[in-house]
DNA sequence: ATGGAAACGAGAGCACCGCTCTCATTCGTT
DNA sequence: AACGAATGAGAGCGGTGCTCTCGTTTCCAT
């Protein structure tokens, strides 16, 4: 299955390559951000010239491809390793795991943070090839939702789920391979936005003065979360 | 109060400049993103030399804040009529139309909401010209928040505010000049996030092909948001 | 009214960028 | 051994933000 070794001393080479440019890319995003990545830096750093890394990657934005499917795996680790850490019986505080996994990467990783959940930098659309990766934090949450009792002091929609949300909410179940409970997965959705939408205010500078440490914000929101799910006793 | 005539003829052109510029960026941000915005179009569309600009802007990110400023100005206009015109006493339906108003607005000019909410393009922390443009939103549902009955049906935390949450909401009390309930402040500012949250899901990319037609979700989104509140009934 | 100071626009130029093209070299395979 | 593919260097194109200089125009104060 793996290809460790490489056939000759080109393949290992070029693997050897794509390697440095993806560590020296990443460090130069930390660094500065994606909008300063620059393929002749990474070139110069590498003791190469520019043209020969477009044996490499077709364009600069390609190269921002490989990043942001890097980063959202790395993400997706942090989260998936940080609820597994939690007893499975204990859903509130699997949740709460996954919520401040995603915020303490990000406080972390600010330049990541912000090249997979700032404005897209590409033209438009992410590349198909992304998407796999950017699944791994939603199938987490959806997994977790499924384990989520939904008889229980659920914040729910007084309405019925109407229809096209209901599909919708079927496809994610489908997602993770699992059958939580279209209530449950709605507010769940919802709440995966609190999560993203509170980070972003923070990283992004508008709590800027107004909720300058944040945890108690955040602990606070997790805590009202967590009661909206009916999983607080 | 206004200086609508400048004193001489050099006042004047270098408003009218400041306009043409301004205009012309907008169009070209609403057209490209403000990554493609280019001082040097910008001159070439108004038949001067580069250079010349720099008697206005001190830099291309300068104007970028400028345009940020008139940006958070537009939705807050926005928002604020969209609440103005709903009936005072129906504290749902304004809140209904200020989630709404925010979302159409973006999906109505997508850069320009990428450009105040995505990832910050200039250096870091934005220039303090804009926050009191960046608050206008903000106040708007502050002001909501002091209009809801804290004794009604409200999702609200167990335990007692934490002292630090508690003196910063009192803040954002302050920024309005009124004075709401602490613990609707804190669930409303929970899910201002999750409001913004949703529309970046949205309008990022996030949702693709999960939730394409958001609308369903949307509605469900404020209708728990409004019950989270106490609001309905 | 007439200086001088300030504002202004054009143009050249610097250092950078993404990307392409050509050309020589090296490697892998037949 | 020979040929084709992969590789790297270098020059170059058109673009960027920004600076500096230089002549011109406007304004303001004497």
């Amino acid at each position: 299955m793996t290809d460790e070794e490489p056939r000759g001393i080109r393949a290992r080479a070029r693997a050897e390559l794509l390697r440095d440019v993806s560590r020296i890319a990443r460090s130069h995003l930390a660094a500065s951000g994606a909008a300063e990545l620059s393929v002749r830096a990474i070139a110069r750093e590498l003791g190469l010239a520019s043209s020969a890394l477009y044996r490499y990657y077709p364009s600069r934005d390609a190269l921002l491809t490989q990043l942001i499917i890097d980063t959202y795996d790395e993400l997706g680790a942090a989260v998936e390793g940080a609820e597994a850490d939690v007893d499975r019986s204990d859903v509130a505080g699997r949740f709460a795991a996954i919520c401040h996994a995603v915020r303490d990467w990000a406080r972390a990783n600010p330049h990541e943070y912000a090249l997979i959940y700032g404005s897209p930098v590409l033209g438009y659309a992410a590349p198909d090839d992304t998407i796999e990766s950017a699944l791994r934090v939603a199938r987490v949450l959806i997994v977790l939702a499924a384990d989520i009792d939904p008889s229980g002091p659920l914040l729910r929609s007084r309405a019925p789920l109407d229809p096209t949300l209901a599909e919708q909410l079927a496809g994610a179940n489908d997602l993770a391979g699992v059958d939580a409970d279209l209530d449950v997965l709605a507010l769940g959705v919802e709440l995966w936005a609190q999560l993203f939408g509170f980070v972003s205010f923070e990283l992004f500078g508008t709590f800027h003065n107004a909720f300058d440490p944040a945890d108690a914000l955040f602990e606070h929101q997790v805590a009202m979360a967590i009661q909206a799910f009916g999983l607080d006793r």
